[in-house]
RNA sequence: GACUCCGUAGCUCAGCUGGUAGAGCAAAAGACUCUUAAUCUUUGGGUCGUGAGUUCGAUCCUCACCGGGGUCACCA
């Protein structure tokens, strides 16, 4: 790879700092006791303090007058100014730190550790007095350089998606409110832990490699064993290694789980994301009802001080209790048409009216699901629950107590997208291995999502699984609810791309 | 997968009805001991995403490919 002219000075600079007797990556511990959020808010002339300070962050902006300079370094609470003076970080004859390591052979983008006293500028700055300045690590590549005006607008902003997302540590570098993002993130998961901790839940860990995907309706990953010389999947979902807990006796458990699913990308869809599935013991879809509005109105709390968050053009209100509506009566409501008692060929030609895409392979249920997708979701801005499917689309769900052809199942809108799916479960193995056949028969008519047969898992229900609900809640589509973000790259690190060729 | 837009210096962007390119920041050299988009002087830096075609001549027009965004399809 050829080197640019400013890759080759900043080698070139490396060279020179060695040849000072410098290490420009020094082994040893560089200590620190201050960082820039914590001066900045917290700093008082009067009090005195702040006067022995040390501090470590990245090189952002040099301003550089002659025999004293102000540079800003940033580290990972944000920027502070630093003021340089020759003569105090050289006190004695040899200039050499301030004239050539300084002034010469530092750049933008080089992490620098320094000590000296917090002081205000005469404008009125606060700013960290240097007395020793040390090089923690030079950089060889030339960072993007944002600049903020005296409005406060931001000048050559890196907005690039491509170099955002396949070099997030550049744009984690150069636009700060990128890493907001990924500490709300954090804080909205932390939230999550601590409600079900404190509820006495069980964190658990189950695998990921699976020789039967089971639990969701998608295309798997396909790997391979080379020991067992087995085919092995990448898990779809965690739901039927969740449920074998419950039947072993844990009353709750859940799991911050990395599912994959082999199918298409676009804003709202990664390969990889996190969904959490948690089940309970003993009870059952009112019931997570219930606790899931809990749930989102803490994590909005936690957040933001209130349930209400803004979304896009619209705000959004986590206030218990949220709207609930029965999937039929969603579909009546918005096409006109009463598709309750309709059978499989009544259901496309509806389908066929509303210009809906069938195909031959789909069953009831699909269809079912397509006109709620095409024709409602859309309208489910505040969070909404749906509820009452049809057993056709779920394998997994117990039948209704009280609505003949429905399973007692929720998905809970927010914003126009699902964001969580749950159910009372089906317990009876009867039913259940019932219901992978009918799987079975979906997939012999080309269906490559139905599910497999899974007899490890019947095994389980036949020992006996109390009755219990459970949910899965789409991590990465919360964050980007809670964060404001239309896009699921922008709550990812690293969200796929096609490999870079150099 | 389909359609559509985009790809020019390290970064952000201009440009040309077709005559091989400009700015700001960044960089280099110099001046400057309270700047804050610091300022001032000087300078360097580009096979204009890749390949082919049309043309006397392509960064610009055409086609293919690569990468990305958006919409749709697929997909909880």
């Amino acid at each position: 790879m050829e080197l640019t002219e400013q890759e080759i000075f900043r080698r070139n600079a490396a060279e020179e700092i060695r040849k000072l007797g410098i290490d420009p990556y020094p082994a040893a511990q560089y200590e620190v006791n201050a960082n820039a959020a914590d001066i900045l808010a917290n700093f008082e002339r009067e009090k005195g303090d702040y006067q022995d300070i040390s501090i470590a962050g990245r090189i952002m902006g040099r301003r550089i007058m002659g025999n004293a300079s102000f540079a800003e370094i940033q580290d990972q609470t944000g920027r502070i100014q630093l003021y340089i003076k020759r003569d105090e970080i050289c006190p004695g004859d040899d200039k050499t730190i301030y004239n050539t390591l300084f002034k010469k052979l530092l750049d933008i983008g080089d992490i620098i550790g320094v000590k000296g006293y917090v002081f205000i500028t005469n404008t009125g700055t606060i700013s960290v007095h240097v007395t020793s300045l040390t090089l923690l690590c030079k950089s060889l590549r030339p960072l993007p350089v944002v600049k903020i005006d005296s409005e406060g607008k931001a000048h050559d902003v890196v907005s690039d998606p491509e170099l955002r997302y396949r070099q997030r540590y550049v744009d984690l570098i150069v636009n700060p409110q990128v890493k907001n993002v990924f500490k709300q993130r954090a804080q909205i998961i932390s939230s999550m832990r601590n409600f079900f901790n404190e509820r006495g839940y069980l964190e658990v860990e189950t695998p990921i490699l699976q020789s039967i995907p089971g639990g969701a309706t998608a295309k798997p990953f396909i790997t391979h064993h080379n020991a067992l010389d087995i085919p092995l999947y990448m898990r779809i979902a965690n739901e039927l290694y969740l449920k074998r807990l419950i039947v072993g006796g844990f009353d709750a458990v859940y799991e911050f789980a990395k599912d994959f699913r082999n199918e298409g990308m676009d804003r709202t869809h990664n390969p990889e994301f996190t969904q959490m599935e948690i089940y309970v013991a003993y009870k059952d879809y009112e019931w997570m009802m219930q606790m899931t509005e809990e749930l989102l109105e803490k994590i909005a709390i936690d957040l933001y001080g209130t349930s209400i968050v803004p979304c896009g053009d619209h705000t959004l209100d986590f206030k218990r209790p949220f709207q609930r509506i029965g999937i039929l009566d969603a579909i009546k409501e918005h096409t006109g048409d009463d598709v309750a008692n309709m059978d499989e060929d009544e259901l496309r030609k509806v389908c066929q009216k509303h210009n809906i895409h069938v195909e031959a392979s789909m069953g009831k249920g699909k269809l079912i699901d397509e006109l709620f997708s095409a024709k409602c979701e859309k309208h489910y801005v505040q969070p909404t629950f749906i509820m009452d499917y049809p057993v056709e689309m779920s394998p997994l769900t117990k039948k209704h107590r009280s609505k003949p052809g429905l399973v007692e199942r929720f998905e809970l809108m927010v914003n126009g997208k699902e964001l969580a799916n749950a159910y009372s479960e089906l317990n009876d193995p009867v039913e259940q291995r019932l219901r992978f056949e009918e799987q079975m028969k979906l997939a012999a008519r080309g269906d490559d999502e139905a599910m497999t047969i899974d007899n490890d898992f019947l095994r389980a229900l036949e020992y006996g699984m109390p009755p219990c609900s459970g949910i899965g809640i789409g991590i990465d589509r919360l964050a980007m609810l809670m964060t404001n973000n239309a896009s699921i790259q922008d709550v990812l690190f690293f969200p796929q791309m096609r490999p870079e060729t150099f």
